[in-house]
DNA sequence: TGTACATCAGTGAACGCGCGTTCACTGATGTAC
DNA sequence: TGTACATCAGTGAACGCGCGTTCACTGATGTAC
C-alpha cells in the first residue's frame, strides 16, 4: 500500500472495494460504513464526499456487480454461438463462475436487500443481465416443437432458480451444510437433465 | 390480548412468535432481541430467563421450523405412497408450501446464518428433514436403469436447489423483482421437466 | 385453613459499544493572471 | 516563474440512538407443615 497524503486519490473505488470485502466476509449485515472507511484508511465522514450514505455505497457495489455480470453473460452467450444449446449452457456456467469469483458483488446484488429499482441505472443494468439469459432461452426454445414449447421466460426462470439455489445452498460454504458434490458438477448435471427433459439433448448418455 | 400480571405465563413461546414475526417483516438482520421482548410485553432482560441470548432465540425458532418442516415432508412423502413418483412430487410441493406458510421459520432456518451444527438437537432435526427428501429421491431413482442412474443425493440436491431458488427469487416478494409466473407453477413445471429428463415421466405432454 | 418460606419469573437501571450522520474546520490541489 | 485564490477532499469532535447484556432487586406463585 503506497503512502498517501491528505488526499486519497482514489477513495471512491477504495470504499467500494472495502465494502465488497466486508460483505463477503460478514454478510450484507456485517458490513458497516465505519468499518469500510477504516479499511480504506479514512474517517467515516469522508465517505459522505462520495456517497449519500451506507445504502448508497452498497447500491454502487451492486451496480458494478451487475455490470460485470451482464458483460460475462453476454460474452458467454456469444462464445457459444451459433449453437443455441452451447450458448445456453455457457450462460449457465457463467452464472456460477460469477458467483464464485465475485462473491461480494453477488451478495450485494441478491442478498443485501437493496431494491433493483432503487435507481434507473441499477434497474437498467439488471435488466440487461436478465435479457441475455432470456435471449439464450428464447433461441433454444425455438428448437422445441411450437405446440409443446414452454414460454422462454419460464424456462429461464427455472435455470436461474436452480443456479441461484446451487449458489446459496452449496457453493457458499454455508454454515454446517456440507456440499455433497462440487457445485459446478451439480449445476452442470442439473441443467443437463433439465434440457433433456425439454427434448433438447439426446436422451441417451 | 388478555391482561396479565407480573408473570407472563407463556413467555418463551411468545418470544419465539415475536421473533418469527419480526424476522418475517425485517429479515434476519432487522430482528432485535429488545424489539422481540417489547412485542411480547416484557423487558429485554426477561428474555434471559428463557434463552441464553439473541442467537439462542433465533436458533430455537429455526429448530421449531425444522421440526414442522420435517413433519410436513414426512407427511407428504407418505401421502404419495406407494407411488415413488407421487411421493417425490408431493415432497417438492410440501417444500414450497412450507416456505410460503412459515416464512419466518424459513428465513430463520436458511437465511439467518445460524449453523445447523449449533446444537446436536438442531443438527438432528435438520438431518431428519433432509433424509425424507433423500429417501424420496432414492425410491424414485430405482426406476431408472442402474447404469444411467445418478446418485440419489445429487438428484435430491438438484430439487432442493431449484426449490430454494424459486423461493428466494420468486416466492418472496423480492424488492423490485417481479415474478414472471406463480411460484407454485414455476416449481411444478420445473420439477416436471427435470423428471422427464431423467426418463421418469413420459416425454409426451 | 393459615402461615412461613423457597423458588421462580419478572423489573428497571445501568453499562459500554459501535453505529450512521452532521458540522465547522483545514490541508492540498489546480488555475488565472 | 510566482502568487492569490477558489475548489476540492479530507479531518476530528460531537450527536443521539438502540443495541445486547449484567445486576441486584422484587412481586407472584407454589408447597410443606
Amino acid at each position: 500500500m503506497p503512502k498517501r497524503g491528505y488526499h486519497h486519490g482514489n477513495l471512491k473505488a477504495a470504499l467500494v472495494d472495502a465494502a465488497l470485502q466486508l460483505i463477503e466476509q460478514k454478510g450484507p449485515t456485517g458490513f458497516t460504513l465505519s468499518e469500510a472507511a477504516k479499511q480504506a484508511g479514512v474517517t467515516p465522514a469522508a465517505v459522505y464526499r462520495h456517497f449519500e450514505g451506507r445504502e448508497d455505497l452498497i447500491a454502487e457495489a451492486a451496480r458494478q456487480g451487475y455490470e460485470v455480470f451482464a458483460d460475462l453473460m453476454e460474452y458467454a452467450y456469444q462464445s457459444g454461438q451459433p449453437s443455441a444449446l452451447a450458448a445456453f449452457e455457457a450462460t449457465g456456467r457463467a452464472y456460477l463462475a460469477f458467483a464464485r469469483k465475485y462473491p461480494g458483488h453477488y451478495i450485494a446484488m441478491f442478498e443485501s436487500g437493496i431494491s433493483v429499482n432503487r435507481t434507473p441505472e441499477l434497474a437498467n443494468v439488471a435488466a440487461r443481465a436478465n435479457e441475455v439469459l432470456e435471449k439464450a432461452a428464447t433461441d433454444l426454445s425455438e428448437h422445441i416443437p411450437e405446440e409443446k414449447r414452454p414460454p422462454a421466460t419460464m424456462f429461464s426462470a427455472h435455470i436461474w432458480a436452480m443456479s441461484h439455489g446451487v449458489v446459496e445452498l452449496f457453493a457458499r460454504n454455508s454454515p454446517g451444510r456440507a456440499s455433497p458434490f462440487p457445485p459446478d458438477d451439480l449445476l452442470e448435471t442439473g441443467i443437463g437433465i433439465y434440457l433433456r427433459g425439454l427434448g433438447l439433448v439426446p436422451p441417451d448418455k
